[in-house]
DNA sequence: CTGGCTAAACTTTTT
DNA sequence: GTTTAGCCAG
């Protein structure tokens, strides 16, 4: 069925792919007809037009007729997925009005592979045997169940201590990812937890079986059971033939399940697009192989077509030429020769600094200095390898002022409090989810594990679990509480208050027990009150519960909300979290041995070739400036507050002596400035307001 | 059994 | 600096 009724007229046909280069064009119109084409990979370089070329090709498809709602567009990462979706809307916005009211409205498949697999897993399951009122654990929740479960099979108390719930969680998680076999997995990346082998596989076992009781899924589940449901023959085909067309953003990060996905989804390959770049690959920690892209066009027979976009248009050509010079020698790629117009005469700099303090105040007035010559907060942003090594500039830019907003630090939903509030409302929704049970019950007062354990015992066993909860004998200590509770529980059972009204009924029984078990619950009232915010614009229970898990709002900022949209403020953010982006000024924190590549993980050459290319990814995210900081001196975490115990660290291996004719080196500041501090008194600074910021959340 | 205490181990990146 | 296991009083 064509769901594009009329043709575009003569005046709009085809203007917007002027702008594109010969390469995009090729992409972009590769195969087009309403008939799916061939296979087809697009190799695109850092700020190569990635996004853009695959966003012109689904207008392009649109265009000749194809309908939108056969669509599915899938990214690994919500923000990749929200930015193709913008840019699609863009581009269909300049063909006809009428036309891109239409399409844009019926772009109905399009998000990230866990929540589009979620939506189909709903969809589709009565008929694979799963409840369709499961509830999504995410990595928290997951790892507390994975710790109830180790409990139950007494790996707590062995002789040997037995690796944490967390680690247990990554290994089957990668296990589970990699399609690889456990022992292998083991061998490979957790070779400290080897001599466990049999007990893990005999948890694993115990902990998938306790989430079938329980009805949840975790997050690889979705992956997984989605799989799997490809494989069924029935299933899989009439799936794959509801989206004519398959589009994948940022493959190259995308593990051998979702590849498993695809192939379900499109055994041929015809109408598959696949866009990545393989020397942007950094997510292998999480599953993902850098195989799937190198191995897409032979997957099929005739194998993909390949495009290769080679043309930069995001950097100047000398913060390109450093970037290159830094990936020139990775070990396999396709190999692409990014070159840019952007002339310049500025060489990005490398700037020495002594110490994590002076690399703050440093990051500090460059951006003021920036904003005074018009750049605007926006248009920097502040990159580093791990959360924590921004702790020290987020002091600093508090210290001044300065608005900022963190990517992939602490998340709102993992606050301790927001997390009692949905378990209360996950476990209205699913009474047999344990974890969620456990949370909530712990809160009351005189309940311990071994109450909670029997009273989630005897609800398992009862047809009505709630009515279960309210004949349970609870100890004298909550005895109000507990009335109250099961009263809540009846009345989110039977629905007998509209959605998002429920949620206040919930905060009206969990503020009490707030203030029994925080000290500062004032301000984490507000935070209640952001969330009930959120929760209106969600249909329903079961919407905001499954969204919420998967797509969280994902930034933390010095204010308790985000700030409004129109206002000016500077980005932090982790260098995973910055893929996809750009920035006019872009510094590097920490580009010394130890912190990138982190030490953590320099045990094998994949690893490190891992780490070069994360460092690739923050380099390439800038466009005319660039700054890569390596402080001289570490203090090392693990010591008294008062303790000065330090490490000279070493500039970043990726960045060799022969490279710095490529930079212009610095270092900052200059012996007579007036600008530094003495150090002590800055240290002591930012010890006191540490602490503060700590006992915000106590 | 709960809840408060101490000692010791661990510490990355995301859905 | 945070999380976890284990100890002990009520």
């Amino acid at each position: 069925m064509n769901a594009v009724a009329e043709p575009l007229s003569p005046a709009h046909d085809r203007s917007y792919l002027a702008r594109l280069n010969a390469q995009q064009l090729a992409a972009a119109e590769h195969g087009a007809g309403v008939e799916a084409a061939g296979p087809l990979l697009i190799i695109a370089g850092a700020g190569s037009g990635k996004t853009n070329t695959l966003a012109h090709r689904v207008a392009c498809l649109i265009e000749r007729g194809a309908d939108p709602r056969e669509m599915l567009l899938l990214a690994f990462t919500r923000r990749a997925a929200i930015e193709m979706i913008r840019r699609v809307e863009r581009i269909v916005g300049v063909m006809s009005r009428a036309q891109a009211r239409h399409a844009t409205s019926s772009l109905l498949w399009a998000g990230t592979f866990h929540s589009i697999g979620a939506r189909l897993l709903r969809e589709y399951a009565e008929r694979i045997g799963l409840s369709p009122a499961f509830t999504i654990h995410d990595r928290e929740d997951s790892a507390d169940l994975m710790n109830l479960v180790r409990h139950d099979q007494g790996l707590s108390k062995t002789g040997k201590r037995f690796p944490l719930k967390g680690t247990c969680l990554a290994v089957y998680s990668k296990t589970v990812n990699t399609e690889e076999p456990l022992g292998s997995v083991l061998a490979g990346s957790f070779p400290w937890c080897a001599e466990w082998e049999v007990e893990l596989r005999a948890l694993f076992a115990a902990y998938v079986e306790a989430k079938q009781r329980q009805n949840v899924l975790d997050y690889d589940d979705l992956l997984l059971y989605w799989a799997s449901m490809m494989a069924e023959p029935s299933i899989g085909s009439e799936i794959g033939a509801r989206f004519r067309h398959v589009l994948v953003d940022e493959y190259q990060d995308t593990n051998r399940l979702q590849a498993s996905v695809l192939l379900g989804l499109k055994p041929n390959g015809r109408g598959l697009t696949v866009v990545g770049d393989d020397a942007q690959a950094i997510f292998s920690f999480r599953g993902a192989t850098v195989r799937n892209i190198l191995d897409f066009p032979r997957c099929f027979d005739p194998p993909a077509t390949v495009i290769t976009l080679e043309q930069n248009y995001r950097s100047t050509q000398s913060i390109l030429a450093a970037s290159n010079a830094v990936i020139a020698s990775a070990r396999e790629r396709f190999t692409k020769n990014l070159f840019s117009e952007r002339a310049s005469s500025a060489r990005p700099r490398l700037v020495s600094v002594a110490d994590e303090a002076v690399q703050a105040r440093y990051v500090v007035e460059q951006v003021l200095e920036q904003r005074e010559s018009g750049l605007p907060l926006r248009a920097q942003a502040v990159l580093f390898r791990a959360s924590h090594h921004s702790t020290q500039l987020e002091l600093e830019l508090g210290r001044r002022n300065i608005p900022f907003v963190k990517f992939g630090g602490l998340k709102f939903l993992e606050a301790a409090h927001i997390k009692d509030l949905l378990a209360c409302l996950r476990w209205a929704e699913n009474p047999r989810d344990r974890v969620s049970g456990f949370r909530v019950l712990l809160m009351l007062p005189g309940v311990g594990p071994k109450t909670a354990a029997r009273a989630l015992e005897q609800m398992a066993a009862a047809a009505l679990p709630i009515d279960a909860l309210g004949q349970f004998e609870p100890p004298p200590a909550s005895r109000d509480e507990w009335r109250a509770l099961v009263e809540l529980a009846q009345t989110l059972r039977d629905r007998r208050a509209a959605w998002p009204s429920e949620l206040s009924l919930v905060r009206r029984w969990y503020e009490p027990q707030l203030f029994r078990l925080y000290d500062n619950a004032e301000a984490r009232l507000a935070d209640l009150g952001a969330l009930e915010n959120i929760a209106g614009s969600y249909p329903s229970r079961e919407r905001f519960l499954t969204e919420l898990t998967l797509d969280p709002p994902d930034a933390t900022s010095d204010e308790a909300g985000v700030p409004l949209l129109d206002e000016d403020y500077l980005t932090l953010s982790t260098i995973h979290s910055a893929k996809g982006q750009e920035w006019g000024a872009v510094y590097v924190l920490n580009a010394v041995d130890g912190c990138l590549p982190s030490d953590l993980s320099t045990g094998t050459p994949e690893e490190i070739e891992e780490e070069r290319r994360l460092l690739y990814v923050a380099m390439t995210r800038a466009k005319d400036q660039l700054h890569v900081v390596v402080p001289q001196r570490f203090y090392v975490h693990q010591q008294s507050a008062l303790g000065d115990r330090h490490v000279y660290g070493s500039r970043t291996r990726f960045i060799p002596h022969q490279l710095e004719t490529l930079f212009d080196m610095v270092a900052w500041p200059r012996a007579e400035s007036p600008g530094a501090m003495p150090e002590t008194q800055a240290r002591a600074v930012a010890v006191d307001v540490a602490a503060k910021m700590r006992e915000m959340w106590r």
